[in-house]
DNA sequence: TTGCTCCTCACGTCACGTGAGGTGGC
DNA sequence: TTGCTCCTCACGTCACGTGAGGTGGC
């Protein structure tokens, strides 16, 4: 469970050379290296390489041993990258999103585009958040429902029959997670055929 | 572009045979095929098979043909379990809630476990929305300040130098999103060396 | 009998994770 | 010289997508 990512105490982002006074020096030690990209925005190293292998961050430069040397301005892309992926877009999308203004004629017809497209964005985002919050909300009423059941001790309805049981079942409009996770409404758990009909005859 | 859950009328809930008055037959019919399954939850066929395949949703029983019937109940789980995976928790995370009761002794185990979770699985979702709102009114300020830019024509800042544009410079924290799509603050797109100072020596 | 639905392989894909084995830089 | 960081293959994984080829049921 080695993380490549632990978060030690240096500072990357003005390295001791900086605060030296040689501003030509700092010009080329201010850049950014795979790791500090990986701490800065809580990623991995694996991420930072494949972004950049995939087009969508690019070093400015590579040291004689190889190693890439990112702009700040490339941490403030990985960190919009990191929370448009964790809004469900495809790298696809995002590469998309990033040349939009690269592909356009004039400014006015990128300008046109992107409002569009943000739009679209923005639409998208409101109907995941929509989403999730009914599912908190759906999961916070199922764990005070549950919570009356703590007192719960070798009780005749556990584990099939808790439908049965006016603690859990009083509830007019149970919240989803109740249902499926507590057995509420659902023959799923319970013995073979005790619920069922047709099998006798 | 076949979409194989293509949004028909007719109604998979209530089939013809269950408005009889047929209480028997209505016993039989009222299962969810696969396909009931995937329109109703608009997800895809092979997500519902997949699933039974990993033991997270399971078919009453079969026919001789081999299709796959659900009880109702049964939709309601394959529901959770999508609006889950929206929130990002994996497949493995889902069966550990959706078994949390199973491997429990007593109920009040089984609660106290299961208030645990749950309030884990809130505090996530409390992340992942604040992320979330966070880009939305990102991306939404960016669109606004871009909106300005749709009278841009033939510029002279465009496409490499809006930052030294009034329209879209003058804000004193701009979005992220306007710096990394609109090139405010970065040096990504300029031409080769014309804001680096030791090239010349 | 004709469509439409469902079935099982089985390979593909996307966005990385995870070592293996080697080099770089203060 | 010693650690720690970074490098490049290259195979693995997770959650499905996508045909191929065949059967089922009203």
């Amino acid at each position: 469970v080695a993380d490549p990512t632990s978060h030690d105490t240096r500072a990357p982002v003005l390295p001791a050379s900086a605060v030296s006074g040689d501003v030509g020096a700092l010009a080329e030690h201010c850049y950014l290296t795979t790791g500090d990209m990986a701490r800065l925005s809580k990623s991995t190293l694996r991420t930072v390489r494949f972004y950049d292998e995939e087009g969508i961050l690019r070093p400015v430069e590579r040291t004689d041993g190889g190693h890439r040397l990112f702009e700040h301005s490339e941490l403030a892309r990985l960190l919009l990258v990191i929370d448009l992926r964790a809004a469900g877009l495809s790298l696809g999308d995002i590469k998309a999103l990033l040349d939009l203004k690269r592909g356009a004629p004039t400014g006015g017809d990128a300008a046109r585009i992107a409002t569009r497209v943000l739009a679209e964005r923005v639409e998208e985002l409101d109907e995941k958040l929509a989403v999730l919050s009914r599912l908190r909300s759906d999961l916070l009423q199922t764990a005070e429902v549950v919570a009356g059941c703590r007192t719960c001790a070798g009780h005749e309805f556990f584990p099939t029959d808790c439908d049965r049981c006016s603690i859990v079942a009083s509830h007019e409009r149970p919240p989803r997670a109740l249902c499926v996770l507590w057995s509420v409404g659902s023959k799923r758990d319970k013995a073979d055929g005790s619920a069922r009909i047709e099998e006798r005859e």
